[in-house]
RNA sequence: GCCCCCAUCGUCUAGUGGCCCAGGACAACACCCUUUCAAGGUGUAGAUCGCGGGUUCGAAUCCCGCUGGGGGUACCA
């Protein structure tokens, strides 16, 4: 059991380079998760230290992401908080990086480097040229007295901040998720990575360590891809004389064929796209929150609140998870089902309104007659954005194909097994004349008689019910029968059944 | 190449030395229910716990090696 102590502050900081996809959620979602658990902060930040890869509107983007999950934080840079701005480039405007930055020159933990990226680039060509593996450059200026150092920068050159790392012993950490012993790497293994651009800028590794001591964050939760440049944190953690927050490396979230982690390119794993096809927020919660999480052998179906009074960080794993639509889809429908008619219709809505087949917004009757609908799909959903297709004929008119209708059909559809075009003709006939006087049109009368009717032709109920379902809705997969013909209404019915008929006797 | 991480059914996972010839869920398949499709119910198949060595009376569980997968190797994060 892995003993928590508070306090307990935790962030989630993407860089703005454009949309949140879900492996990113889900690593936001173990902050905030471990944040209500155990009692703490949750602090959003924002690293936009890469001027190059900066998407305008892409932080707004994955605020309304995360929103939307149901992850809310108690500062960011939308709400602020004690230790703002929470933005790297509002931060670096206002100077907060330079002090440090001075410091570790003074004490000789990190030196100014006069390479240009042109020079570096043709030395790694060089070197694997030369056959050599791995390039790890470490500048002679590491070693130069303040003298050239000065006289370089009279010059006027560009220069870069870089760690000084140490060329021999080892550096160590240990992590929550990946337990036992600590990861140690030989510090010969090691570069002299850039600190600062020459452009001023701080990099990733100075700028949200120097953030995460001023945000006094405790325990850093990121993705496992972190892991090999975490001992390059522990040394400049030391080089300041600050105590290291706890690290928790979390698994990464696979493709679904399992070869490389997701990518924004070439997986359809945009959260956007997940509420634009009507998924729950509730459902991706609960998938996110296993995928590298469990609480038992059997338990899945779980509230926010659940899982985040269930929520502990030894029952993270380290292996990673591998994405899974169809799992979430599952899910989806399981949530789906737990909605009341009036909620799915209200999701329901801005789906169909886009689908044209009601107004935007929806008339009231158009309001009445969708929660009137919404019992004959429901447990058929499992992304509310299938309403549509489910629901299409409801809203426009029917017809075999070359008829009149919007939704046209194929006439070979309406023909049952072991039927012929004559004999469906007439059961058809047989119904329309049957149904034309029915009263009351209700689901209950439409049943008795249709019933009664099959015996009568001699049909089982399965050949004449599948005639009159494709006449009046134009497909063979389709809601029950008898409430979809209720819910039609007897005219609307009615002109379908004739119309197929019709085509039929021709 | 080098460094680091990981390794239980196709997938997500339970399992922390005996309760496991390995449990649950998704997906698959079959049957039941049934007017189609779903939902629901029942069931089948699917993992010699990646492989090989140890340790132990006993290992999926501990150790070592190998293999495989993933990640890192930028003046990206």
């Amino acid at each position: 059991m892995i003993e928590i102590t508070p306090p307990v502050r935790v962030r989630f900081a993407p860089s703005p380079t454009g949309f949140l996809h879900i492996g990113g959620v889900r690593t936001a979602l173990f902050n905030w998760l471990f944040a209500r658990h155990y009692g703490g902060q949750f602090i959003l930040r924002v690293e936009d230290t890469d001027e190059k890869r900066y998407v305008p509107g892409a932080a707004e983007d994955m605020m309304y992401s995360l929103r939307w999950v149901g992850i809310d934080w108690d500062e960011g840079p939308d709400i602020g908080g004690p230790y703002g701005p929470y933005v790297q480039t509002e931060r670096h405007a206002l100077g907060i990086y330079q002090q440090y930055i001075d410091q570790l020159l003074s004490s000789g933990k990190a030196y100014k480097s006069f390479v240009t990226e042109q020079e570096l680039e043709q030395m790694r060509a060089d070197a694997a040229a030369r056959g050599i593996k791995s390039f790890r450059y470490r500048g002679a200026e590491r070693d130069w007295t303040p003298e050239q150092v000065a006289a370089a920068e009279a010059s006027g050159r560009p220069y870069t901040v870089r760690l000084k790392t140490p060329l021999e012993g080892t550096t160590s950490f240990s992590d929550l998720i990946r337990g036992g012993d600590k990861i140690t790497v030989n510090n010969s293994e090691l570069q002299d990575i850039v600190l600062v651009k020459s452009s001023g800028m701080p990099l990733y590794h100075l700028a949200h360590l120097i953030d995460d001591h001023e945000m006094r964050v405790t325990h850093v939760l990121r993705a496992e891809e972190w892991v090999p440049s975490a001992p390059y944190h522990l040394l400049l953690y030391q080089a300041f004389g600050w105590t290291p927050p706890v690290f928790a490396h979390v698994p990464a979230i696979l493709r679904q064929d399992g070869k490389g982690k997701l990518s924004k390119r070439k997986d359809d794993v945009a959260t956007n796209r997940f509420w634009e096809r009507g998924y729950l927020p509730a459902a991706m919660f609960n998938y996110l929150a296993l995928q590298g999480w469990s609480y038992d052998d059997h338990t899945e179906i779980m509230s926010r609140d659940e899982v985040v009074e269930r929520f502990t960080i030894d029952r993270v794993q380290p292996s990673p998870a591998r994405w899974n639509p169809d799992k979430l889809k599952d899910m989806n429908g399981i949530y789906i089902r737990k909605l009341s008619t009036a909620e799915v219709a209200e999701r329901i809505m801005p789906f169909l309104s886009r689908a044209t087949l009601i107004g935007d917004p929806p008339s009231g009757s158009e309001r009445a007659y969708v929660e009137r609908l919404i019992p004959l799909v429901h447990e058929r959903l499992e992304e509310l954005g299938d309403a549509p297709e489910l629901l299409e004929f409801f809203f426009r008119d029917v017809a075999p194909a070359g008829g009149a209708g919007a939704l046209e059909y194929d006439l070979a559809l309406l023909i049952p097994k072991k039927m012929d075009a004559a004999g469906t003709a007439a059961a058809l006939a047989a119904a329309h004349a049957v149904l034309s006087t029915l009263e009351p049109w209700t689901e209950g009368q439409l049943e008795e008689t249709l019933r009664a009717l099959a015996e009568e032709l001699e049909l089982k109920p399965g050949q004449l019910f599948g005639a009159i379902r494709v006449a009046v809705t134009g497909r063979t997969i389709a809601p029950p029968l008898f409430e979809t013909l209720a819910a039609l209404g007897k005219d609307r019915s009615l002109a379908r059944i004739a119309a197929a008929r019709d085509a039929l006797s021709v």
